[in-house]
DNA sequence: CTAGAATTCCATCGTTCGATGGAATCAACG
DNA sequence: CGTTGATTCCATCGAACGATGGAATTCTAG
């Protein structure tokens, strides 16, 4: 007998899985509190009573919801080390932001509900925990901006923020910059990613070029 | 006889004002689903009639405080472009970063309901727009990015965004990424200040100078 | 096919939220 | 003092929301 989890991560088209597909979209757009345990039913043409069924109150199903995110994120962030592993920092970053751009655009609930818990706050107290500070400790490693991951000073990690809240950014607000910019989807994307190489590369190769300069 | 938004605009102890105040605080914590009329009153120390008496319904009041909002933030970005006016271009990031980010870290409600507008939906249509798109062009103009404020193309409107947002990531998000980087309050503004300078410089400076080398 | 378990929906409950009428209080002025 | 208008609070309403019990339906094992 499969678990109700294994059932829902093996069968995308399970009842379970529909809705928590439903729930990260419309939490995404709207919020917590934006949100009603009724839209995400509607969404997947369902009574509010099959989803609490399945994934019992609405916090419960936020923090799945959350949990389901980490997951997709840390993966598409371990794939991308594995990627850029061994090249030079200009290429690892470019490559980075091209593949996480790609990636992200695609989810665009990630970032979503990652910067809703970054700004705002809820009403409810103790909401599960998104796990950034891990993922911003694995990248600066990655990025030779820190040796060891348990002791990270500010800077780097302040670092790192920059750039993938920079990400995010772009693709949360593509509605918004979309509309300001008269851009259509896919000349936004590119012209995203042009910016991003454009203000976030050259910084970090200075400091290494000078880093490199110092020791010569 | 003085008109009300006079009256409220004079005296910053009248009860409108206090109500609007406190509002811009909720409001950006929260955003506009996350927060009640009743957690505004209370902030206050009044009754819930009371607020709707001097303000109307809820989204009269929101919409009072985008406009409050756009006020205060147009004021800031003339005061800084004045400042700045005729330096060479690092100057005026550095002293345009250093500025904005000493302001917004006393109202951090601004970058926070700007954010929100971005990144967030809400349920009720058409709420107050926030005149981003108008102070994205002017700051473009005001780097020399575009000439006419009129017809911007979409990447140096990007750009633009791109030193924006990193300035209200730090803010709205000092919460979380102080508790990430075990950071005081100074420390991290100090922190902050650095890193945005240290990024968001080097590719703005860079391509200047190609610019001059092409010229030349 | 059938019995039992799993799933889905309908009806409904209690709470919270936005909003308002109307009484009570306060301030200004002759 | 008394009248008038402005302000504030109390009581309450209707709608929306989160949540649940239980009937109806579907699925599954034997």
């Amino acid at each position: 007998m499969k678990t109700a989890l294994e059932k829902a991560r093996q069968d995308p088209e399970s009842m379970k899985a529909r809705i928590l597909d439903a729930a990260r979209r419309i939490f995404g757009e709207y919020g917590y509190h934006g949100t009603t345990t009724r839209m995400i039913a509607q969404e997947v043409g369902i009574d509010i009573s099959t989803l609490h069924y399945h994934w019992g109150d609405k916090k419960d199903l936020y923090e799945a919801v959350v949990l389901d995110i980490n997951k997709d994120l840390g993966q598409s962030l371990r794939y991308v080390e594995k990627m850029v592993h061994g090249r030079p920092l200009a290429e690892r970053l470019a490559i980075s932001i091209d593949t996480m751009t790609d990636f992200l655009f695609e989810h665009p609930e990630i970032p979503n509900l990652i910067l809703f818990r970054y700004f705002g706050r809820t009403r409810e107290e103790a909401l599960q925990e998104i796990q950034v500070p891990e993922f911003v400790a694995d990248i600066a490693r990655s990025m030779n901006l820190i040796q060891d991951k348990r002791n990270a000073s500010a800077r780097p990690l302040l670092e790192v923020l920059a750039v993938m809240n920079g990400i995010y950014n772009y693709i949360s607000g593509e509605a918004y910059f979309r509309a300001m910019t008269r851009l259509d989807r896919e000349a936004y994307m590119a012209h995203v990613k042009e910016v991003l190489k454009f203000v976030l590369i050259p910084a970090f190769v200075q400091r290494e070029g000078k880093g490199d300069l110092e020791k010569a």
